[in-house]
DNA sequence: TTCCGACAGTGGGGTCGCAAT
DNA sequence: ATTGCGACCCCACTATCGGAA
């Protein structure tokens, strides 16, 4: 197939905002495809390519090349090329890597080039990833929506599914079960504005601590264990010390899912920064092991010893876990019989943030294990934190939001009557702020640079964050986490926005 | 008819490893 | 030795579609 039909699909796609007809269009090109092009269409059509990430940012594409005037390249053309390209390393290699670039775009006809930038930079922006692939996928070929949506997320791969399926019918999806040894795809949270709120609409559930840590999926087969993150990579070689603990288990044959986080030396988490540079770290892991050891806390089961719990309700699998996992190794827990005790999961959660941890996860105890999905079954509460801030810049936005100004840069008040830029913001904005915004800041303008427009220091805006962390980045040494905008305060003038001493004042534990 | 769940988009900061300078 | 880039951790929030209620 040529990618030239790829490209023109695409563009169709994204053009079109009825979900219903873009899998229609995409079904329809999936059904077209050569039994050796389906691992590549599938992928590229839901904005990946099947070799993942292969070192090629906005850098290495380099400067735009002329195009192709006539279509030629097949999508097994391109694969090829970018797996060649994906090999390539050592000395030189940034060159060597954008000249392969080079090569492959100048064969590319102006639409291909576009797709190939979306693609390769992982923006591809058509309205449509994997959700809306698997549904096309199904359409396809016949087989069941839902039934494809579970192989997939069992799978950890809309690939792998694909192939199979085109190559032997809905039938193959039978194939596609719960696997010691092979990652499924995480359940996640959503998140609730109290903890009322969650037992409100949870009825019975436990709360359970959140941890800020690194999401962990463990699967042990004997003497073999294998750990995952959130999005299935395997970190076993990071983690010696988790792979030992999941040894030290009862359980022969199980998958464990849990977080993975440092404690120091009274007990107390480290930051998420320091958690995640220690996983980050590759290549010396036992220097790194002693300097920030870790731990799994765990919080779910979803095998053991062959048998699939993913069905079972939470209350049934927590029983599982508790047998197996001994109890310094979960994450603690209360258990609440509706809202008529919300006081007991206040109670838990003002506990949970005392000893120094994110907030907590109200879970309903008659919920299956959702691979893959953000059920409403796991609600995550956290305090949050507001200041009121000074706008001193803003960046032109993209997509959707071209034209407007989007990205706040963000500031506090310094004891010498300055100000100090603590961070970024484009998030929380509806459509109405953004034009007006736009409208306001051109007014208080000082400069343009096509990128960033800077302004009288005037307007102050309400932000709330999740808390502190240190930055290396921003002049005060600290930066939020997470900031995002409430309001603008109009009633509010500059002198009244918050100082960075009553914000590290509030986070005592974070030293800039 | 209205409500709400699921998705995609729009980007944020930090850290690590590697290549370039 | 330092700097810059890309990958990958963490993530919030809004708009929209389309099925559920």
């Amino acid at each position: 197939m040529l990618l030239h039909r790829l490209a023109r699909v695409s563009q169709e796609v994204a053009a079109t905002s009825a979900r219903s007809r873009k899998t229609a269009l995409l079904a329809e090109l999936f059904r077209d495809a050569e039994a050796e092009d389906v691992p590549i269409v599938i992928p590229y059509l839901a904005g990946r390519l099947p070799q993942g990430r292969i070192g090629v940012g906005w850098k290495v594409l380099g400067r735009p090349v002329a195009p192709a005037g006539e279509p030629s390249l097949t999508v097994r053309d391109v694969d090829a090329r970018l797996s060649q390209l994906a090999q390539v390393s050592g000395p030189g290699s940034q060159a060597e890597r954008t000249r392969l670039v080079g090569e492959l775009m100048g064969a590319a006809t102006g639409d291909e080039q576009r797709f190939l930038l979306g693609l390769l930079t992982g923006e591809v922006r058509q309205g449509a990833l994997d959700a809306v692939a698997v549904e096309g996928l199904a359409q396809a070929t016949g087989a069941p929506g839902a039934d494809v949506r579970r192989a997939v997320m069992l799978a950890g791969s809309l690939q792998t599914v694909a192939e199979a399926l085109l190559a032997d019918g809905p039938a193959a999806l039978e194939r596609f079960r719960l696997t010691v040894g092979r990652p499924v795809l995480p359940m996640l949270a959503h998140s609730a504005s109290s903890v009322a709120e969650a037992v409100d609409k949870l009825g019975a559930c436990a709360v359970e601590e959140k941890l800020d840590g690194i999401r962990v999926q463990v699967h042990r087969d004997g003497g073999t264990v294998r750990l995952y993150t959130r999005t299935l990579d395997d970190i076993t070689d990071r983690l010696p010390e988790v792979t030992a603990a999941a040894l030290e288990l009862r359980g022969e044959r199980f998958i464990l899912d849990g977080e993975v986080i440092s404690f120091d030396a009274d007990g107390r988490p480290r930051s998420f920064q320091e958690t995640a540079g220690r996983v980050g770290s590759r290549t010396d892991v036992a220097t790194a092991a002693r300097a920030v050891p870790v731990s799994p806390v765990f919080f779910d089961v979803l095998s053991v010893d062959g048998h699939d719990l993913l069905d079972l309700p939470f209350a049934e699998r927590h029983a599982e876990l508790a047998r197996l996992v001994p109890e310094p190794m979960r994450v603690r827990r209360t258990l609440v019989s509706g809202p008529d005790e919300t006081h007991t999961a206040e109670q838990f959660l003002a506990d949970t943030i005392g000893r120094g941890h994110e907030g907590v996860v109200a879970k309903s105890l008659d919920a299956p294990y959702s691979a893959g999905r953000r059920g409403a079954s796991w609600l995550k509460v956290k305090p949050v934190h507001t200041l009121d801030l000074v706008v001193l810049a803003a960046e032109w936005g993209h997509g959707r939001r071209t034209g407007k100004l989007s990205n706040l840069h963000l500031a506090a008040r310094t004891a010498d009557g300055g100000l100090a830029m603590l961070g970024k913001t484009f998030k929380g904005m509806t459509d109405a702020m953004l034009t007006w915004q736009t409208e306001r800041l051109r007014q208080l303008a000082v400069d343009d640079d096509g990128h960033v427009v800077t302004v009288r220091p005037e307007l102050v805006v309400e932000i709330a964050y999740d808390g502190l962390q240190r930055s290396t980045r921003y002049p005060a040494g600290v930066t939020l986490r997470f900031a995002r905008v409430i309001r603008y305060r109009e009633d509010k003038r500059p002198e009244d926005a918050d100082t960075v001493e009553t914000l590290l004042a509030a986070h005592p534990e974070v030293k800039p």
